[in-house]
DNA sequence: CATTCTATGAGACAACTTGACTCGTAGCGA
DNA sequence: TCGCTACGAGTCAAGTTGTCTCATAGAATG
């Protein structure tokens, strides 16, 4: 990694990450070679090489370009901010960037350790998120769960995302409903 | 495909079959290729290209092999047979080789009509099958139902899909109970 | 047991891919 | 204007892929 500012450089850089984001999207994670790359970036292939050795952190770092859903900084009342955020994550499921890029991560982390890291640090972060907001609004009295706050990331997102990567049909208002209602008795309002 | 009883023909199908099935959960599915399969098998390189000339259906076929998760027979009452069916859909989920076959197909489908295709296949009859039997609850009143009865496959499967794919946490009975909640309001017994 | 059929392994082969290296050029900062 | 350095183009060896040939041994048939 020779210069960090040189424009030459930056400019490189991008068109490579940008072609593999979309090779990656388009032909799916073993279309991201350093060839195929190098050709859709119109670069040449030794540039490719010289910016990333190996073809995985590559990979890694252009699935990291694509904005994935996260919960926003929770606001009260915690059952309007939870339908806000899922809604959100539903229609981010119904993108193919998405969509590529969770079920790769997915894929990818049963035989690469940095890609389980990845993949580890993002369901933390939604599950810590979660799990922090239903905390606070129990304690508000908002909601009373009837699950172990930590268990409502999967309870909340897994059935959108078995319908967005599994079934393939879109996410209605209806499963958001029902994720929201197993999660625990929400006080009237 | 000259025989189709020749025992030479079966043993280095089997073989191949079962290499092929090992790469994939070893290794992921780019490791199933005729080189590495047939060196795996103990059998000639052009005996693989003989039996698959291409590898997609050979991984296609080594990934049917394992044994997926699907929904019995429904008895009565239902509540039983579905706690029953998920639990084991749960033991099934925290197998390597379930998660591997059921995050590559997941993925490939993304690029390959031919993984979708199976993708397609598997939800539709966990979907139908699951709609089926509560359906049918609904009916003799054993449940009333909060959401559209093919939506409850999601429901159900999701949460513990997400937990064993994107979280990689164990299964606990709390996570079913509150996905068996969430369908619908059970009539007491 | 002898005969015929055929799936197989070993090997040869060309075409292609991969990763490493060299060198002249042109974009950049000073 | 000048030095620096990232770049493209090209070369190269090593490895991979897909195809074909041929002698052999396993299986069915009589």
């Amino acid at each position: 990694m020779p210069s960090e500012t040189d424009p030459r450089f930056l400019r490189s850089r991008e068109a490579i990450l940008n072609a593999a984001r979309e090779l990656l999207l388009g032909s799916g994670p073993t279309a991201v070679t350093h060839a195929q790359v190098a050709e859709r970036a119109g670069v040449g292939r030794a540039t490719v090489y010289r910016h990333w050795p190996q073809t995985e952190p590559l990979l890694l770092e252009a699935m990291a370009t694509v904005p994935m859903p996260f919960l926003d900084k929770p606001t009260a009342p915690t059952q309007d901010w939870l339908r806000r955020e899922l809604t959100a994550i539903a229609s981010q499921l119904e993108l193919d960037d998405v969509r590529a890029v969770s079920t790769t991560l997915a894929n990818a982390a049963l035989w690469d350790e940095t890609m389980d890291a990845r993949r580890a640090r993002f369901a933390g972060i939604l599950t810590d998120r979660l799990a922090a907001a239903l905390d606070d609004a129990q304690a508000r009295g908002e909601i009373v769960l009837t699950l172990p706050s930590r268990e409502a990331a999967a309870m909340a997102i897994g059935p959108m995302y078995y319908r967005s990567t599994i079934e393939r049909a879109p996410i209605d208002s209806t499963l958001i409903d029902a994720a929201m209602a197993a999660l625990g008795t929400w006080s009237e309002t």
